[in-house]
DNA sequence: GATTTTACATACATTCATGTATGTTTATAA
DNA sequence: TTATAAACATACATGAATGTATGTAAAATC
């Protein structure tokens, strides 16, 4: 058989952002040959070539996987409604960013591969604006957060709250480099929590601590 | 003529060097082929082979050149014993570093090859842990000055030492990715230095303001 | 002054990756 | 039911890139 029926193909095709992302991950984005993904798949470069114009366009599709539920549910805590202290909702939001991609080995692939296996040059030097685009947003809506946080007292007195962006901005993205570029088993990674935690409450304005 | 003296043979390894991280930086390591690298230097594939194994070692040559003065500068501020205050050590030192990082285009270049044009796969995984390797170092270096900051009683109260150290390494290793994955011009540049400073200004102590 | 290396250049063999062109079969639409 | 086109597999042409082997002329050594 060679037809598919188009649940068929669109197995095959998410069978060969799999096999990417294996491959990817183990030798690299550039030096990989599309003909070792094929294989990873079970299909051949033909099956590759159908789906995908080539490999820009393969690991593009890639990312995008893994990328958009992850930002989704990221602002999804950004932004929740229910949260009062918008601090929380930084907290919460990077929290939750880390949590996920220390449990779900797939985001965590993804993420090692854009950061460490791929070589952001010729046709993905365009990509790579695209990579780091999530990173740039995040310092726009924190900004706005901590603005917000700022207008409603919540702020510790004396820090501006682009300042505030920027700081937390820098220490999320050094979290992630770092997190990602050690070899596992450093207990880094139960450490996140913490850290983050310690973070924001150095933004904080002081509270009356209340009495029971 | 074909045999060289000492002097032009380092030379020709010097030009070699020069020649890779051009080519390095603009088609990426992986990407990139060694005949192309021989052709900026004006040289063949010959006198690569004989100076270098292999383009991981040559890639590796590279690499030390430029960080190796960086790593020495930035210690030298960090152990300054004039230094009184060892938070203005810490400040000091990481400045220097963005300072070099954004003035000298040979430095820039070789840390955006590293981070951002070289895939750490195979051969250059084993390089992954060197080139990571000052990282790790820089946040042992800072816990131990926080520590001494904070028996002088300089570190704001209620912060831990270790959680400043790993607040600051974050911050700093997220700047150095932010800085270097942005397009030129958006001016984070110029902001750095205040960063920095607002970031050390959260850590210090409360003092009193002299009144003059 | 003869010999040995050094510091490369040149030539060669091999391997591999890419893109496209051309099948081939079958779901699907008419 | 037949024509069309989807979903691949196969085959081919081409173009590198690598590593090594060999050549070679001048510097260094003796």
């Amino acid at each position: 058989m060679v037809r598919k029926t188009k649940e068929e193909a669109e197995k095959t095709r998410a069978d060969i952002i799999r096999a990417a992302r294996e491959v990817f991950h183990e030798h690299g984005v550039v030096r990989c040959s599309l003909e070792k993904i094929a294989k990873a798949a079970g299909v051949t470069r033909g099956a590759i070539y159908w789906h995908f114009a080539d490999k820009a366009e393969l690991f593009f599709a890639m990312r995008e996987d893994v990328f958009a539920p992850m930002i989704e549910r990221t602002d999804a805590l950004l932004y929740d409604p229910a949260t009062l202290n918008p601090l929380d909702a930084i907290e919460a939001s990077v929290t939750e960013f880390f949590r996920v991609l220390n449990e779900s080995p797939v985001v965590r692939e993804t993420f090692e591969i854009m950061i460490s296996r791929c070589e952001y040059v010729d046709e993905f030097a365009t990509i790579e604006e695209e990579v780091g685009r999530p990173a740039w947003e995040f310092l726009d809506k924190i900004e706005r957060i901590y603005r917000l946080a700022a207008e409603k007292g919540l702020l510790r007195a004396g820090i501006a709250p682009e300042e505030a962006a920027r700081d937390t901005w820098a220490f999320t993205s050094g979290l992630l480099h770092l997190t990602l570029g050690c070899r596992r088993g450093t207990g880094l990674e139960q450490e996140i929590p913490v850290m983050i935690r310690n973070h924001m409450a150095l933004r904080r304005a002081a509270t009356v601590t209340p009495e029971i």
